[in-house]
DNA sequence: TATTATTGTCTCAATATGTAACAATAGACC
DNA sequence: GGTCTATTGTTACATATTGAGACAATAATA
């Protein structure tokens, strides 16, 4: 494994993801971990020079995840002049045991394009990338701290997902192709923060007529069975 | 007047501004013209290599408009491969009499973050750069063809501010401190592109609590004169 | 068969919005 | 001054949307 050659790509320029996941009720976010530092970091990557901007981030979902066709959505580019720390990324660099010197192009300043992502963590096979220990799953609300300007882009990347959350329909990208409207519910509950309310959340849901009902799903449990719905 | 030096900014990325003005009834844009070629483009630039990302904008807007402290979002980075056409930047650049060769960085791929600004149009002083022959406002439902993927920018833009428009309180940006609930609604339908009805805009404007009535405005029509607003 | 937990639907009140009506009034005209 | 016209600020009523609770249906259990 070598290091990046800054002839493949785009000086200055970088990308970075928020993957949104829901599991066991909690709203969570994928994250790196850097070998040695200890140090969290967004999955992300760079831009290369004949390659279109939203297609290197797709590439980088891909392999990271092993997913196509993701809802992606840009939402903010980073670009203060002081936002990527060049000792941090020298010690990353330095545990994976590359001796850089100091003009090595992944030092200099860069300006990130953000995009945040929603997927079904059930259809995701996780890959480490070569400068990092393990890539995981951190609920949004307990996320470690993390390098540079990415737990801004995080908050960032969350205040998009609210403000979309009732324009557009992507509330069911977090879930399987079939579910049921209390699974649902959680989901907005989980991106919003806050609890809904049962009847009002239903009637709402099944009034925008985007949702196909499906046959009853039988839990197990002692009473009555909720439909199966599934995205139009 | 010299070209553009490489060492100065940070190659492949630079900036649009879409700046948005009222006057006569119509929603309009800033555009530039090109020396010679009769070519046009939405006002840009590039970041210095010590510059924020914001800072290069508003220095940017600074230079063409002469103000400072504008409402200004950004809503966009573009970034597709072929987006940048290096043979139209070529002939813009010999129009001007630069003699460029193939290797000259302004004719490389560039991403372009895009940003929109509302302002009053009474308080600007125009200043074209060194490029063009002049700067002007065109109605957005009639402009001039415009350079690379300059159009797709705009209509972006002017979604982006309808989509915005009831969110957040930018309805006002566009018009000079004081004005009446007939110039805010019609600030609002050029916007929407859509009529509105009167009372039910006064009342929702009212209803929310962000305008302060002043005196009453006397046009020297002959009928009831209306109040002049101002936002909180 | 009775019980329990949860679901789908309905009802009524509260709020917001669409639509029209109406009185107030600044200037023009006589 | 009195009358007319155009526009404004406000009110009234119908309609649509949302909040909050009530209630019957039902899958498994005891």
């Amino acid at each position: 494994m070598t290091v990046p050659d800054i002839s493949d790509y785009l000086p200055h320029i970088a990308f970075d993801s928020v993957i949104f996941g829901f599991s066991k009720g909690q709203l969570k976010i994928l994250l790196m971990e850097y070998h040695a530092t200890g140090w969290y970091a967004l999955p992300g990557g760079f831009v290369g020079v004949k390659e279109g901007l939203n297609q290197a981030v797709e590439r980088g979902l891909k392999e990271r995840t092993g997913l196509e066709n993701i809802y992606l959505e840009q939402f903010y580019t980073f670009g203060d002049f002081n936002r990527h720390g060049a000792e941090v990324m020298k010690r990353i660099l330095e545990a994976n045991g590359y001796a850089v010197n100091e003009s090595y192009w992944l030092l200099d300043r860069f300006i990130s394009v953000a995009y945040y992502a929603l997927i079904d963590v059930e259809k995701v096979t996780l890959q480490p990338d070569s400068l990092s220990d393990s890539i995981g799953w951190y609920p949004i609300d307990a996320l470690p701290q993390l390098i540079f300007d990415h737990q801004q882009i995080v908050t960032k990347a969350l205040d998009t997902l609210r403000y979309h959350l009732d324009r557009k329909l992507i509330g069911g990208k977090l879930l399987p192709e079939k579910f049921t409207m209390n699974d649902l519910q959680r989901v907005y509950e989980a991106i919003l923060g806050e609890k809904l309310r049962r009847t009002s959340f239903q009637r709402k849901l099944l009034g925008l007529d985007i949702l196909k009902r499906h046959e009853k799903h039988f839990t197990g449990k002692s009473h009555k069975a909720p439909y199966l719905y599934s995205f139009k």
